[in-house]
RNA sequence: GUGGCUGUAGUUCAGUGGCAGAACGCCUGACUGUGACUCAGGAUGUCGUGGGUUCAAAUCCCACCAGCCACCCCA
């Protein structure tokens, strides 16, 4: 066994798992480029200071879980731990408002948050997000959750919930904490350590408490302490989304865990997960590109997350496409053949045909062997016979017949012969 | 950061103080130049790491590391 090993949190990446990450980003790219976003690839690594300001000092991604490091001139750097705040400072640093409004982005890589790993939780894990800038129209917000919508319906997923909220402008939020407060203040003694813990620190979070449930179910909702402009919206956005013909349901207990949110929040829970149940969070945004040196610009976002999806795919027992399965496993026996097989390989990638060229030394069963292993749906067999006749055998592996077939002819054999896959 | 469970071959695991094992997988070969069946042979382990106890540790004790799960938090 090496003596390294890959590092607490993270995941390497690779045989029929790697079927699942193609069906969910190629399916995620082919779909967004249909509702209109463009991709948008920003560094990894940032300085530390775009997420405290960006994310929010007080929240627990800046406060405790970031990757931050000195680089040899002694800047602070991050590697990101979410995807929003680099596409922010992105926009506002190529002046992408000159672009004409509204502009939608989306993102796939990379993020890292230094958490203790559990189920559907992992310390370097994949986003796929998007962002809508330079629109407060509550259109903007229903057609991300409309996509979000379809798009687990193309993946296949049933067994998942969308959840709307709206969290209102900070000052209505103010508002609503004050009252919370009160509500909550004369149950403190009664109340459990970490809600008591976070009475202060942040009193959102009681109303999503698993043990006070019942102090949480008669708290004031968030609904009805908003301002006018945020009811507005919000009415505006469940009234698209009925025209979408999006289920939703309306959970005021959404509250993200990020400061940068204003109106509305939604979040798509899975139902056959674990605890780590949600696989895509977002809301609008309206003040962050402002406060983040950028001109006034309201935005909308929300972000994926890939691991948590092809769990749930993977719980609903949904076959993905075999991208890389092999179509012609070509064998070989003897130095002729192996001339004349290395340029008929030459030929069949010509044509597209996924083609597995043998490449060592065993005999004819070894190599059907290894196409075996490898799923090949054929194998071409050339061997001394072959050779004399000018002519290659082709197996199909899934039942054993076998054509014998002119040299000249093969590519054209083998394209008929895929076509019964598939 | 806190807690519970678990670390032995590529994988799933057995071994509970006395020579490191099984099944599957992998490699080689046999059976008509032909895989998924059968048969024969072969390779693979710092028993998670480090320390301690002991004549002797995979086994007992301690610490650390990693995995899984839950809290917290989030995708």
């Amino acid at each position: 066994m090496s003596n390294y090993k890959r590092i607490k949190g993270t995941k390497d990446i690779f045989g029929e798992e790697i079927d699942y990450w193609y069906y969910v980003e190629n399916k995620a790219k082919e779909m967004l480029e249909k509702y209109g976003f463009r991709e948008i690839r920003t560094p990894i690594i940032e300085s530390e200071e775009l997420f405290s300001r960006g994310v929010g000092q007080e929240t627990d991604i800046v406060q405790k879980e970031m990757y931050t490091f000195e680089d040899k001139k002694g800047r602070i750097l991050a590697l990101r731990p979410e995807g929003t705040a680099s596409v922010v400072r992105a926009y506002i640093e190529n002046s992408m408002i000159n672009f004409g409004s509204p502009q939608k982005f989306f993102y796939i890589g990379p993020m890292f948050r230094y958490e203790k790993p559990q189920s559907g939780r992992y310390r370097e894990f994949y986003q796929i997000g998007a962002e809508i800038f330079g629109t407060d129209y509550p259109l903007a917000d229903a057609e991300l959750i409309d996509f979000l919508y379809e798009y687990f319906k193309t993946l296949k997923l049933t067994n998942f919930k969308i959840k709307i909220n709206s969290i209102g402008t900070t000052k209505s939020r103010e508002k609503y904490k004050k009252v919370l407060k009160e509500y909550y203040n004369p149950f403190l003694p009664i109340l459990c350590e970490d809600c008591q813990r976070r009475y202060n620190a942040n009193i959102l979070r009681l109303l999503d408490c698993k043990i006070d449930k019942d102090v949480a179910a008669n708290a004031p909702s968030i609904l009805d302490y908003l301002d006018n402009e945020s009811k507005e919206h919000f009415e505006s956005l469940k009234k698209y989304l009925d025209v979408f013909e999006v289920p939703y349901e309306i959970d005021p207990k959404i509250v993200r865990g990020l400061d940068y949110y204003s109106k509305t929040a939604f979040e798509v829970e899975h139902l056959d997960l674990g605890e780590q149940a949600v696989i895509a969070g977002g809301g609008r945004y309206d003040d962050l590109v402002e406060q983040l040196g950028g001109p006034k610009t309201p935005a909308v976002g929300f972000a994926i997350g890939i691991e948590r999806i092809i769990e749930a795919l993977k719980k609903e027992h949904i076959e993905v496409e075999n991208f890389s399965q092999i179509d012609v496993y070509i064998a070989y026996q003897g130095e002729q053949a192996e001339l004349e097989c290395i340029k008929l390989s030459k030929e069949l990638r010509k044509y597209k045909i996924k083609t597995y060229l043998n490449l060592s030394k065993r005999n004819l069963s070894g190599q059907l062997k290894h196409a075996n292993r490898l799923n090949a749906k054929l194998t071409i067999i050339m061997g001394e016979e072959e050779v004399v006749d000018d002519v290659v055998t082709v197996r199909n592996m899934e039942t054993g017949e076998q054509t014998k077939v002119q040299r000249s002819w093969v590519t054209e054999l083998v394209l008929e012969k895929l076509k019964e896959f598939s």
